[in-house]
DNA sequence: AACTGTTCTTAACATAAGTCAATCATTTCC
DNA sequence: GGAAATGATTGACTTATGTTAAGAACAGTT
């Protein structure tokens, strides 16, 4: 099993050269994930973040009444993760349950805290593009979030289908639809309309 | 003017101490914010971030209707910031003009890239502290979508109660039903039910 | 105190989106 | 290849929320 994607990665955002990602490689851990497995976060490690060597995951809660809200996809080249520590789950906000699953066969790279301190050794530059990934998180999640407060379903999902033109082909509809806050049905008549009155 | 909050601040999240933080003064710029003025982002300094010593603020965007559409509140001890970088803001996309301005008469602290090129010198462990802060925006932003996406009003209103009590005294309701996607007569109605209803 | 402009509420009505149920299409699995 | 599960569409009906408009409460100003 191969990342080749993750050394491509950081060869062209860290400036790795392939010694240095030698020197890296024993603190990495691949995993496969077959299609519909749900990542187990394991205890002890902060943060469970993810980078998708190949295939496509989301990030989705389940409420009490067992329905799904998806947070994120992540497919090749990004990363992905359930951030809230264990303190921000407290024993009063047991309300959703956080999974990351895979909606296709997929490999992803394990990123632990001993690898962030190892990579930050190998490459300090690696700290400054690190803030400038959650930075560029943050932007996207306002931006998402811009959307949900002020936007109709029609105009959420023509910017969905502007941003991620290759998730629509590959994702589920219904998984979309949950994506953009909206049922399947809803988004299916969103669909119809777009298509008829243009 | 002073920034006490702020040397607050690094002293218990940072472990400051007093002359560290006389060391990093002539770095700081302080900026008074009078009730309604919006916080001008000057060329050249990436990011914009501001740190809420005293007062409210409001960061939002506006659409070509004009209608504003509130991102986030902050009150003192909050960071706050247009972090979508000019490369981001392409001419494709000139659908939202992002602005902060205040809601109450307010001071705050401009935190340049110089500052955070100092701060990161006198006291290396700000950088991980930095990244907590950032980590923790994420699962406040995504908590926010993953009611935006799956609950109703009601729900959004209630969680919005529990999470900023005191923000519920200082904010006009017009401001936080933008906030929560919702017209303000829809919010009133919704605090009608609520009042009524239990 | 009267004036002016906000903010909040209330009501009648309109509409977008949810729900439920049936059908059809597609994939998956023996 | 057929059965069974899954996914998408469509229609009838319901409901939550938006829209418009009016008035009430309140704040700031002269």
């Amino acid at each position: 099993m191969e990342c080749t994607n993750f050394q491509e990665y950081l060869k062209s955002n860290v400036g790795f050269s392939n010694s240095q990602f030698r020197e890296l490689l024993p603190y990495l851990e691949l995993e496969e994930i077959p299609k519909g497995k749900i990542i187990e976060s394991k205890v002890g490690y902060d943060g469970n973040l993810f980078f998708v060597d190949k295939g496509l995951l989301r990030f989705y809660s389940v409420d009490v009444m067992g329905k799904e809200r998806i947070l994120q996809f992540a497919p090749e080249n990004w990363f992905i993760g359930d951030r809230s520590n264990l303190q921000a789950m407290d024993a009063n906000s047991p309300l959703y349950a956080y999974n990351i699953d895979a909606i296709e066969d997929s490999i992803v790279v394990r990123l632990t805290k001993d690898f962030g301190e190892k990579i930050s050794k190998i490459a300090p530059q690696f700290t400054a593009i690190n803030e400038r990934l959650l930075q560029n998180h943050i932007v996207h999640l306002q931006h998402r979030i811009n959307l949900l407060i002020g936007s109709s379903v029609r105009e959420r999902y023509e910017d969905f289908v502007k941003m991620y033109p290759n998730l629509l082909q590959r994702v589920p509809q219904w998984m979309i639809a949950s994506y953009l806050g909206v049922t399947p049905e809803g988004l299916s008549r969103v669909r119809h309309n777009i298509a008829k009155g243009e």
